[in-house]
Formats: C-alpha cells, sequence, structure tokens
DNA sequence: TGCCAGGCCCTCTTTAGGGCCTT
C-alpha cells in the first residue's frame, strides 16, 4: 500500500497556522487531514497546536482559531509527531500544496521525520480541469461543483474534506469528459504539470492509449 | 514571530511584471 500509485488512496491534508511562510517564523496551528480508499473517508485526524507565541487578530478572525483555544493545545513538536505517524507514507493531496508542504517540511524538520509520499496539488489540477470556473480558490471550487459541505470554512479538517471531495470530483470529471478508466495519483500529477493548452491532447492521448 | 513568501501562470514575455492561491 505504501508509494501506491492508486489515487484511490491519499491522504488530504490542509493546515492553519500563523501566516503565510514558515521561512519568516510562522507555524502550523492545526492540521487536519482526511485517509481516502476507494472513494470513501476511512479515517481522520485534526489537532489544535500551540506554536509557542500569540497568533494575530487577523488570524483569530479569519480561521476562528483563538489564542485561548491554543493555550491548552500541545506543542507543535508532539502533534506533528502523531500527524507524521497517521501520513506514513501515503501520497498526499491539498490545494495549493506548495503552501501546506512548505508547512509541512518545516515542522517535520524540527523533529527529524520524514515521508514518503508524493504531493498532488487539487488546485493546479481544477485550473486545467474547470477553466471555466469564476476563479480556484476552494470555497469557490466547492460552490462551483455543487460539492456538499457543513458551511466550515478555514478550519483545518473542514477544508480538508472539502478538498477529499473536490478530488473525488475531479476524479469522476477525468472519467466522464475525459474517458480515462482509472486516473492514477501520477495521472493526476502529470496533469497538474501541463500546460493548459496540452492538458486536452494529453488527456485524449491517456485515454485513447 | 515580525512587519511580510513562494510558486505557478498569463501576457502587450524570455533584458518582466503582475495576478492568483495558501494563512
Amino acid at each position: 500500500m505504501q508509494h501506491s500509485d492508486n489515487a484511490n488512496t491519499v491522504i488530504v491534508l490542509d493546515f492553519e497556522t500563523t501566516g503565510l511562510s514558515p521561512t519568516q517564523g510562522d507555524r502550523a496551528i492545526e492540521i487536519g487531514a482526511v485517509l481516502m480508499e476507494n472513494g470513501e473517508v476511512v479515517d481522520r485526524f485534526q489537532k489544535l497546536m500551540n506554536p509557542g507565541f500569540r497568533v494575530s487578530s487577523f488570524i483569530e478572525s479569519y480561521t476562528g482559531i483563538t489564542n485561548n483555544m491554543l493555550r491548552t493545545a500541545a506543542p507543535c513538536d508532539e502533534v506533528m509527531d502523531q500527524f507524521t505517524d497517521f501520513i506514513g507514507d501515503y501520497n498526499l493531496v491539498a490545494h495549493n500544496a506548495s503552501f501546506d508542504k512548505r508547512f509541512l517540511d518545516a515542522e517535520l524538520d524540527t523533529i527529524n521525520r520524514s515521508y514518503g509520499g508524493e504531493f498532488a496539488c487539487s488546485m493546479l489540477i481544477a485550473r486545467r480541469l474547470y477553466q471555466n470556473a469564476p476563479n480556484h480558490k476552494l470555497g469557490s471550487l466547492v460552490a462551483y461543483k455543487n460539492i456538499d459541505h457543513d458551511g466550515v470554512f478555514h478550519r483545518a479538517l473542514a477544508d480538508s474534506e472539502m478538498t477529499a471531495k473536490l478530488w473525488l470530483q475531479m476524479l469522476e470529471d477525468m472519467q466522464d469528459q475525459f474517458h480515462i478508466p482509472q486516473p492514477s495519483f501520477t495521472l493526476m500529477q502529470q496533469v497538474s504539470k501541463k500546460t493548459k493548452a496540452a492538458v486536452p491532447t494529453f488527456l485524449h492521448k491517456m485515454a485513447t492509449t
């Protein structure tokens, strides 16, 4: 199961953080993730974590995560150690994955742990698949594709659940619209790296070979 | 914590600039 190329087994994750850049001192304050197998969420992970300093009022209002909530949370190192066990070597999906990968790598560097999976970015794939969407923010794509949600945004587990549903929707559209029987994780990664103009030709080739 | 990133992608491009995404 580890290093699987099966797009049907992935960890979809989302971080809430103190800001935009770990190189500027920002830390994770919440991690949420779902383990998906064959289109079903079979496991979940959600924990707040204490970054060791107060978060800004902007972050408090943006996420709804307050300094009071973080005061009693376990430190980042402890939570990220548990999370590393959760993700194992599964492949990983996130919306704007470069952001979440930077924080995952930074947090794991501090505890000398690593992971064996690769990232795929739902935003880059959606930009190519849904070129008529008004924009490619997670919330906009959820509305655009009429994906069910509970109205919670900018919390780690809620966003990872929505990203997981978007991922499944993209797999489905890959099958229905582009006639690719069983899109692999690697194929999804390949799509995210093609230019928009090259995607239709690439998918046509994948469908007919 | 400190006072703001980084990578993708388009275009009136490549001797560059700016919008989109993530918190």
